[in-house]
DNA sequence: CGTGAAAATGTACACGTGTGCAATATAGAG
DNA sequence: CTCTATATTGCACACGTGTACATTTTCACG
């Protein structure tokens, strides 16, 4: 009754000032906003007039204290100049918000920085982290398993116990790449993939090579420092000989391409390429590369399912789903 | 001193825990943990241990409650697969991340959904929100800026009174596009953006035809309805009689150059094309696009900046920084 | 040793919310 | 109308932390 004293600044808001404003107690205003709790119809409808007046919001950071859920999520991502690393993220952030969650953003690119920002994430009780870092902290990952808090790590190694993941069907992959190949009638193959691979770069180069020795064909593997654009130029220097090349990612693929080019030649023509995950660049006709497709959208739907359902059931053994891969045909093979 | 207890599950450990443990009280651990607090340099080696071995984090959220200040941000981005996006979020998130703040990343694709995702922010009470979609909501933003909360928008319109902004010099970068083109001796000029387009493209459009027209030169304006990649594409079609062409962005200009080349006839040479932000793609020798390039990493140094002292100074009026532009000469013009 | 200032410590309250429990209001059956 | 089962409400406590205030300890100085 004191009046509608405006809220001067900064939200300070709260609910006890809805509460007096609608003449009720301030549990009444708590479960207004509060799904499936015991409130009358008339009493929520005073309340709700009088938190519109008010512009009252429900402070979440307070709610979690007494939750024990924040609804955060942790989202340590590196290499965002990688397209695909882009869409993966746009996919995960945008199935965590359709979900409800609120992604976390950490930029992790060398690991003492992964490092650092996970070890921040452990202040928030975040719901959960998700994990598309190259080099993700083994340590860091078991801490958080022994926090409770339930982690996924996307495309990564199994070297860290009790800890879900989504990965690829990099065997998979590496075989259609090498197969597709030889169809296209490629017989002295090579590939390209850094001398320190992540994970899934190191299954898709083995499975290749594998492959050719079961087909008996050719395989020579080129190392360069990184997947990324500028080495996959350089690398078109090195492939005296081949007629057939699987670049373990697109985004070095178009950098080979383009070195190929400029040798000049016919040598881009005269070399099969395929590539791995399909980015929006391999489509472009400047391009066309034939490549192998990961389902970015399936598999943040299905890391988010692993971090909800490990919420749930803490203490189930770890799991790990396998995504499938596709072909896609273009130009280059 | 009723021995470890050891922490169970959850990450239950509380500073009470850890007072109890190091024999102090539980003000002492929070003094330990807050910079430029009074505890004696014995206490505070035994509260270290004592939290060191009972696992102790300090719970932000908690903090935050009676701090009123959460250390998050929120970051409303849309557009991601356009690489300039891209690129920008990586920024920001990096500075904010390196200034101790969190990123929330929210896309917001469609203004409805920008609308659900803004409201969500302001039930944690973030200490800012830095906004690069394309269609900010006009009434959330007020909204925020009445909670308090502050908010910059980068290269976005000025509609919106009483809210900060990044943006850059989009007019001298039409300008620049235009005696770019002209000095290379292109005089039958065209400028492709979208026919609702976004503040900046609109900016740089109008700069650059009456920059053409100062000149006088023919300026021609072809409408699409998205500035991306596919629509570029399909602007290659409507190109006859030009002999220089600006795109309102990179993204765009990359799949303009492929459509011209799909056109064959040496339509590709004989058009000079400029682009607008210095997309990594338009340093690819597939491309060599000459562009304008504008600082992403500045920019997001500069909003941070107007966030923080915006923080400090809730009341100062509104201000706008400006970025530069610069030419970066390649094959295309 | 005495004394005053400075440093360190503990107590108690505050931040904004959810919810168990007991008390009360309501409604339906007889 | 009476009795009982049920829906609604308010009180009080809990979540984990920072810090003003009063109190105690330390310490340099006379």
């Amino acid at each position: 009754m004191g009046g509608p004293e405006k809220p001067v600044r900064g939200h300070k808001v709260t609910s006890f000032d809805v509460a007096r404003r609608a003449g009720v107690s301030r549990a009444a205003v708590s479960r207004t906003f509060t799904p499936n709790a015991s409130v009358s119809p008339e009493t929520r409808e005073k309340v709700i007039k009088a938190a519109k007046e008010l512009g009252y919001r429900v402070n979440y950071l307070a709610r979690s204290l007494i939750n024990r859920r924040s609804d955060f999520v942790g989202v340590v991502a590196a290499g965002m100049d990688n397209p695909f690393r882009a869409m993966q993220i746009e996919q995960i952030t945008k199935s965590l918000v359709r979900r409800n969650f609120r992604p976390i953003l950490l930029p992790a690119d060398q690991g003492e920085s992964a490092d650092h920002v996970m070890n921040q994430l452990l202040h928030y009780n975040v719901s959960g982290v998700l994990v598309t870092s190259d080099a993700p902290p083994t340590a860091l990952c078991a801490e958080f398993a022994a926090a409770g808090v339930p982690i996924v790590l996307i495309n990564k190694a199994d070297t860290i116990p009790s800890v879900d993941r989504v990965i690829s069907d990099n065997a998979a992959a590496g075989r259609l790449a090498a197969t597709t190949l030889v169809e296209a009638g490629a017989r002295r193959l090579a590939v390209v993939a850094a001398a320190a691979p992540s994970y899934t770069a190191r299954c898709r180069q083995q499975a290749f090579v594998s492959a050719c020795y079961s087909m008996q064909v050719e395989a020579r593997v080129i190392s360069v420092a990184v997947n990324d654009y500028d080495h996959g130029v350089a690398a078109a220097e090195r492939l005296e000989g081949a007629d057939g090349v699987f670049c373990v990612n697109d985004y070095m693929a178009c950098g080979l391409i383009d070195g190929l080019r400029r040798k000049g030649n016919g040598a881009a023509e005269a070399i099969r390429v395929i590539g791995h995950d399909d980015i929006p660049q391999a489509a472009w006709s400047a391009y066309e590369l034939t490549t192998i497709r990961q389902p970015s959208d399936l598999q943040a739907e299905q890391a988010i399912n692993l971090l909800v359902s490990r919420m749930d059931e803490p203490s189930t053994p770890e799991r790990v789903e396998t995504t499938p891969v596709t072909l896609v045909r273009r130009r280059t093979a």
